[in-house]
DNA sequence: AGCACGCCGACT
DNA sequence: GTCGGCGTGCTC
């Protein structure tokens, strides 16, 4: 009888992977368990084991296994049904869902060696004096295949180790390093005996002729009264000790020591498990939740800005905080979860963690074995949209904050999935409560609350004494033709900021990064320069003075000149932070003016910094994008400038609307969050837009129910579903050929409609052509076929020998 | 993902 | 000639 394991291996690949194994291992081996086996030439790689069994299967004879990794599995039978799950709905391969979902330090790849033979004599007469190279190297170590290349400084060398291998001289052998490193620290311990000394001159006497020992022990006595382990780096900064009077001081009974292994993440905090109490409003919206949740586990809450959600979530967090059962928080942005647990851990301190992509491999290892685990620090996870894949024991409560935000969608690479919609799935594997949170919850939730297949509760009443902000939208037409503009502010706004400033309050100033790349153009002819890779308009770097490709990284340097016509009748098109801030800076010479955008965030701090010096009023003015807009939370600011609101609403999307309406309400939340009454002033070329009516009175009802209309008329979502195709080709004539003939297949038995090939917005990157293909389904149970129907058409398209060159993705309900 | 195989252009 | 480029196909 023979013993097989099927096998998920983390590449794109289409089926699972059959290896033998004996049956001791069989009886031992479980799905789940991660094994390393040989696949291809002789690499090595980590697997996971879907599934054991006793066929063997019958064109093709099984490898054995290499060996085990772990004698626990790592991921367990709900993550797999969350898995396959994905795989199906978003159209990709349970390898691509393997890599995104396990930190890469738990996937290992072998490394090739080449080692030399010990006892084979060299014939110098049949050698070369490369061959002689290669085994003066490994005379002195084992070497990579990488390294051969730099020793010969040459890129083929696959024939010279293959000769070398074959005439006995070397082998080569794979080797496989962990990649996980536990940290260790260091504590040192001062001897009980000390504690009972009676006084310094005891010390003193003891050790009147080694004077650093003597001090080394005062310093813990002083620094230590209950003599509990301390950290061995800190004594080494506080009072010089080192490695060899460590070792000393061990060896006399004075100190010990010992070597534990920490987690990377740690929360220091004090924490108390208070809670803020709650208002009447926030105690009747948190009970509602609960009593909903009898009825349906997911329930949409939507709670005006500053109602004070994060209490709400607390409370709900707190009833659940009890018989080891774990929560998630989901936020859409890394930047939010900072704020977010800054929050938190005042509350729950210790039973925090925090997971991301920014993480460290190394960390996201720790916090994943801790979730297992179902250790106390991992009770609550605030992540994001990753945090969806970690390795849940007993997961009872998922919190989605934020839930309409577009970030929980990821779009490349595969598995192109919305965080958000598969909380829901992940939910009910769990058989967990799910809350989605949101001031301007997405149209899709909202129409499904109010179609009860979500519960729906709604906070209507702002927190405290906060009053809602005024609102004023401002049409800029005026002003400019009757030449009163100062700069790109209106007189109002102008008059807004100077008021502000001498009440003392703050300012905060946004800008779309639509808007925000400076374009340069020749007025004389009109040329713009472009990017040779891309169908792009090159941006202008001040810092740098180069004009830089945001796709492809191309950059050259700003000339003086038109490359056209030679005029030098150059102008700056388009403007940004920057250039708000330089005039601002002109206009308000008094004013503490900072910005805030993607060039002064990027170190790992730099956003906490600048929130800092936010909240100590060390800014007046604060200038910025998107990330000013959500999180801040700062009792101050008494004024929110949008200088230009139309870059917001038009762009060529469904959601250009609801996207317009959630940020502009957002950046209006801002305002006024204490006793100060804010206002919002936004400006705009199009102010007879319905859309602002709905911004100013704040009234995400009145807006839902004119969008849904539209979203009907239009076969939009939640009505319609959408699937998108994305095809690309370095070569344009085979990638009109290829979209048509994949739209011609697609059309062929389906009535529903199809859109395209189309040129997208940005229609070459990298080189790259690019067409687009779009599909529209009814929100019915016909999505299954719809799916069915797709693939089926996407698998010939890939059986067609001059498609090969063609890259395809599938993109399920595209944002 | 990695790697072998095979086809093709450009030079020691 | 052959070195090295890259496209293609396959891996239990």
């Amino acid at each position: 009888m023979s013993f097989y394991i099927d096998v998920l291996l983390p590449f794109s690949l289409k089926n699972f992977y059959t290896y033998r194994i004996s049956e001791k291992e069989f009886k031992f081996i479980e799905t789940g368990f991660r094994v390393l086996v040989p696949f291809g030439g002789k690499k090595i790689f980590t697997a996971i084991v879907i599934k054991k069994h006793k066929n063997n299967p019958d064109s093709y004879d099984p490898k054995e296994i290499f060996a085990f990794q772990d004698d626990l599995p790592i991921v367990d039978k709900n993550q797999l049904l969350f898995w396959e799950w994905m795989s199906n709905y978003y159209q990709c391969s349970m390898g691509n869902i393997l890599k995104a979902s396990i930190p890469s330090s738990f996937l290992l790849t072998s490394e090739t060696l080449l080692e030399k033979k010990q006892n084979k004599k060299i014939d110098y007469k049949k050698i070369s004096d490369e061959e002689i190279l290669i085994l003066d190297a490994l005379d002195i170590k084992k070497i990579k295949i990488d390294e051969v290349r730099s020793i010969l400084n040459k890129k083929n060398i696959l024939p010279i180790i293959d000769n070398l291998i074959k005439k006995g001289y070397i082998t080569s052998i794979e080797s496989i390093k962990e990649k996980y490193k536990p940290k260790y620290t260091k504590y040192i311990k001062l001897d009980n005996s000390f504690k009972k000394l009676k006084s310094t001159n005891e010390l003193q006497e003891k050790f009147k002729n080694s004077p650093r020992k003597r001090k080394i022990i005062q310093h813990i006595l002083e620094n230590n009264p209950d003599n509990d382990w301390i950290k061995y780096s800190l004594l080494k900064n506080e009072c010089k000790l080192n490695g060899s009077l460590l070792k000393k001081m061990i060896s006399l009974s004075i100190l010990s020591e010992k070597i534990v292994s920490e987690d990377r993440f740690k929360l220091k905090s004090d924490f108390n498990l208070e809670l803020f109490k709650l208002s009447n409003a926030q105690f009747e919206a948190k009970e509602k939740i609960l009593k909903v949740w009898e009825q349906n586990s997911i329930v949409l809450f939507e709670g005006v800005t500053s109602s004070g959600k994060t209490e709400i979530y607390s409370h709900l967090i707190n009833t659940y905080l009890k018989k080891e059962f774990q929560i998630l928080f989901m936020m859409p942005e890394i930047s939010l979860t900072i704020q977010m647990v800054s929050r938190l851990k005042k509350v729950f301190g210790k039973y925090l963690t925090v997971y991301h992509s920014k993480f460290s491999n190394q960390e996201r290892f720790e916090v994943w074995n801790s979730v297992i685990k179902n250790k106390e620090k991992a009770r609550i996870i605030v992540g994001a949209r990753s945090s969806i894949f970690l390795p849940f024991k007993n997961l009872k409560l998922v919190v989605v904050d934020e839930e309409h935000d577009s970030s929980f969608k990821q779009n490349n690479p595969a598995p192109r999935y919305n965080a958000r919609d598969c909380a829901i799935k992940l939910s009910k594997i769990h058989n967990a409560k799910l809350i989605l949170g949101s001031a301007t919850p997405s149209i899709e939730s909202k129409f499904n609350a109010l179609n009860k297949k979500y519960g729906y509760v709604k906070l209507t009443k702002k927190y405290g004494t906060s009053a809602p902000p005024e609102i004023k939208c401002i049409d800029m037409k005026i002003y400019y033709k009757a030449n009163k503009m100062r700069g790109l502010f209106t007189p109002e706004l102008y008059d807004a900021i100077e008021n502000k400033l001498a009440l003392n309050q703050q300012i905060l100033l946004f800008q779309n990064r639509r808007g925000y790349a400076p374009i340069i153009e020749c007025t004389l002819c009109g040329y713009i320069p472009k990017c040779v890779n891309c169908d792009v308009s090159l941006t202008f770097h001040q810092f740098s003075n180069s004009l830089k490709c945001h796709y492809c990284g191309f950059s050259e340097k700003n000339q003086k000149k038109c490359q056209k016509c030679g005029s030098i009748k150059i102008d700056m098109k388009g403007y940004g932070t920057q250039k708000i801030e330089e005039q601002i800076k002109s206009f308000f010479p008094n004013a503490k003016v900072d910005r805030m955008d993607w060039d002064t965030t990027r170190g790992k701090y730099s956003i906490d910094k600048i929130f800092e010096k936010f909240e100590n009023h060390k800014i007046d003015i604060l200038i910025g994008t998107q990330m000013i807009t959500k999180g801040l939370d700062f009792k101050n600011i008494g004024l929110v400038g949008v200088i230009n609101a139309d870059n917001i609403l038009f762009f060529p999307n469904f959601r250009a609307n609801e996207k317009a309406f959630q940020l502009l309400t957002q950046v209006s939340g801002r305002a006024g969050r204490s006793t100060i009454k804010g206002s919002v002033i936004i400006q705009t070329f199009s102010s007879d837009n319905k859309i602002f009516e709905f911004i100013k009175k704040q009234n995400h009802d009145d807006f839902y129910n004119k969008e849904i209309i539209e979203r009907k008329e239009f076969s939009y979502p939640p009505y319609y579903r959408l699937i998108k195709l994305t095809i690309k080709s370095k070569d344009l004539e085979i990638l009109k050929i290829a979209s048509d003939w994949l739209f011609q297949s697609l059309s062929n038995g389906l009535i529903y409609p199809i859109y395209g090939p189309f040129d997208p917005h940005i229609s070459r990157i990298k080189n790259e052509f690019i067409k687009q293909i779009l599909i529209k389904y009814p929100n019915t149970n016909v999505r299954n076929k719809i799916k069915r129907h797709l693939m089926k058409s996407m698998e010939s398209f890939e059986s067609i020998a001059k498609f090969r060159i063609v890259k395809l993705n599938v993109d399920i309900d595209p944002n």
